[in-house]
DNA sequence: TACAATGACACA
DNA sequence: TACGTGTGTCATTGTA
């Protein structure tokens, strides 16, 4: 990278000499690419977003900002308009260093807007410029599909930026990006915020470099998984069902009666199990356990099986997998307490046996890191509530919890606690729930705080200030006009601001894990590109996260390294979210050779991942 | 024919 | 009374 001959190295590697820190700390560079070719625009800018100097034209923007990154002491932040456009771009070209630190304008403008109670207005840099100037708010265009197999994406990738004809790119940057910094400054915390746009932004970067690299998926693991389950696969094309789904089709038509059915239809199912004289409500598989008839289990199993066939099947690995590699994309802030969705895969959702077909390359491992039992962690954590904290500060938080309040009953502790976090008032658990505040008063005393303001149309935020999502206008119009007339719309009013009190109760704890998990895997990447590897390519990279959980591709001989770098990274986030709480976040880490035998790990213990 | 709603189930 | 939150994806079914 940096040091090459030809002639336009000058030109290129100006910018990073010309802005070392003594002659021009520039703590941001604010960057455009060009719409076509490698060049692009760059401007210094203090941390404020005050511009240092001169815009700068390179060539080459990828060895542009390879270059700035290294002038000590850790490179720029990066700012630019979305990190999924220009990233995603620069990243097959980045040497293997990547970019350390950003600010993503397109990421950060909806929790500014959510904080100043603008919440859902658009988030493109243009629609942000156009506010600053008081001019018409162009639409957020919506978001591609992932392009799996569309064969006309890059050519006509839509320009998202929504700018104005005419308008300078790097200019309207420049003066969003200060806007927002002002912005967040005026915040009611600082400094909270602050972090939390810099996770989210981070986030940015992780999102599009698993993109990128992709999950390790073996298509051989796969098939075996595959046919043990299925049988061959058909040759008839996807039409055809696999042995083993057709020879259950034909077992439950006979059970059945013997006329043709299609139990993809629950329709039909229900006629048919009408006809036997079974009357259910739906097919639910928890209602089928309970009907005692032979083709009731033969209806689990078909659909059991039919669901890995359709969602996980050939033809999902066809469509999904390249190159042995899993590549969804992930969508930062796509929920609004903050996790991430996905698009394209159902990389979210891949079932438990599907994970076995996930294999490290061979030399190397797969560390799988999920913070168990994070959800009341955070509880106890937001809430200080002594009680909490004590049973929080043992290795297994319900069997504290069972120890404090349910005379060491874990499995109605651990019931009664994830109902007050969910809101469940309902038969046995909420008895437990009472238990719980009497016990617990603090803790409990926040869930129902937080269910009170959002019954009455209120808005809750995360640890970090993630706003939640305001009423809708139907909502407050149901609610005000039950308010004045107790009339027939009373039932449906009490029942929707119950509804959105569980939606608030659950989003203070939720959002707030996602601001820990979010913070955690930012502190990963940090140091995981501190660990220094034998041969330049063959480093530590992240390749799925979850929720509360991540994998980490290594080379066989740094997984202890990236295993410490798991549990610093918990630690940090702990410190940074939630400051000298005495509550842990401990993170259950694992190294196999595929994800499932990781996640299985020591199977002496119960399973609590939320 | 194309799109939207529904039901179901996967994940945390 | 009785009610757990948040997602994505598929096939079927209903509507424009």
């Amino acid at each position: 990278m940096a040091g090459q001959q030809d002639d336009r190295t000058a030109e290129r590697l100006a910018p990073a000499p010309a802005m070392t820190p003594e002659s021009a700390p520039a703590a941001r560079v604010a960057v455009v690419a060009d719409p076509d070719g490698r060049g692009g625009s760059l401007q210094p800018l203090t941390e404020g977003g005050t511009p240092l100097g001169a815009p700068l034209r390179v060539r080459d923007l990828v060895a542009a900002m390879a270059a700035w990154e290294e002038v000590p002491p850790a490179g720029p932040r990066w700012v630019w308009a979305a990190t999924d456009e220009l990233y995603s771009r620069l990243l097959p070209d980045l040497p293997e260093r990547r970019l350390a630190r950003c600010h993503d304008v397109k990421l950060v403008e909806p929790l500014l807007l959510a904080q100043e109670d603008r919440y859902g207005e658009p988030r493109s840099l243009g629609a942000a410029w156009a506010r600053l100037h008081g001019q018409p708010v162009p639409a957020d265009l919506p978001e591609g599909p992932a392009a799996a197999d569309s064969d006309q994406d890059s050519l006509f990738a839509p320009d998202r930026s929504r700018l104005p004809p005419g308008t300078d790119p790097l200019t309207a940057l420049v003066a969003v990006h200060a806007e927002q910094q002002r912005r967040i400054a005026a915040t009611a915390d600082p400094a909270r915020t602050r972090l939390l746009c810099a996770a989210e932004s981070a986030g940015g970067l992780i999102a599009a470099e698993m993109g990128h690299d992709g999950l390790p998926w073996s298509a051989e693991a796969h098939d075996a998984l595959l046919v043990e389950l299925l049988g061959p696969r058909p040759r008839g094309g996807s039409q055809q069902q696999p042995p083993k789904l057709a020879a259950l089709v034909a077992e439950l038509q006979q059970a059945l009666g013997g006329r043709p059915i299609n139990p993809d239809s629950p329709a039909q199912v229900l006629r048919a199990f009408a006809e036997q004289g079974v009357s259910l409500a739906s097919t639910r598989n928890w209602l089928l356990r309970q009907v005692d008839h032979p083709a009731a289990p033969l209806m689990i199993q078909y659909k059991e099986l039919s669901r890995i066939h359709v969602a996980h099947g050939w033809a999902w690995r066809e469509a999904w997998v390249r190159d042995g590699r899993f590549r969804p994309e992930y969508v930062v802030g796509g929920v609004v307490s903050g996790r991430w969705a996905s698009r394209g895969g159902g990389a979210l959702q891949i079932p438990r046996i599907m994970r076995g077909a996930a294999v490290a390359d061979p030399g190397w491992l797969l560390v799988v890191a999920d913070a168990g039992q994070l959800e009341p962690r955070v509880l106890a954590a937001l809430s200080g509530d002594p009680g909490m904290i004590r049973a929080g500060a043992r290795g297994d938080l319900y069997a504290g919890l069972a120890a404090e309040a349910f005379g060491g009953d874990r499995a109605r502790a651990k019931l009664g606690l994830l109902g007050a976090m969910y809101g469940q008032t309902s038969g046995e658990t909420g008895q437990l729930v009472a238990v719980l505040r009497r016990k617990f008063p603090q803790a409990m005393g926040l869930v129902e705080a937080a269910a009170r303001t959002g019954e009455t149309g209120g808005v809750v935020r995360s640890r970090l200030g993630r706003v939640c999502p305001p009423p809708s206008a139907e909502w407050l119009d149901r609610n005000e006009s039950a308010a004045r007339a107790g009339d027939g719309l009373a039932d449906d009013a009490a029942r929707d601001s119950r509804s959105r009190g569980r939606f608030t109760r659950n989003f203070v704890i939720q959002a707030s894990a996602a601001d820990w998990a979010l913070a955690m895997i930012a502190a990963l990447r940090r140091r995981l590109a501190l660990i220094p590897s034998e041969v330049p390519g063959d480093r530590p990279r992240l390749v799925f996260f979850q929720h509360d959980e991540v994998v980490v591709h290594t080379p066989a001989q740094l997984a202890d390294a990236v295993r410490e770098a798991v549990s610093a990274a918990g630690e940090e986030a702990r410190r940074l979210v939630f400051g000298d709480t005495p509550v842990h976040f401990p993170l259950d880490t694992h190294v196999a050779a595929t994800y499932l035998d990781a996640k299985e790990g020591t199977d002496d213990e119960p399973e609590d991942e939320d």
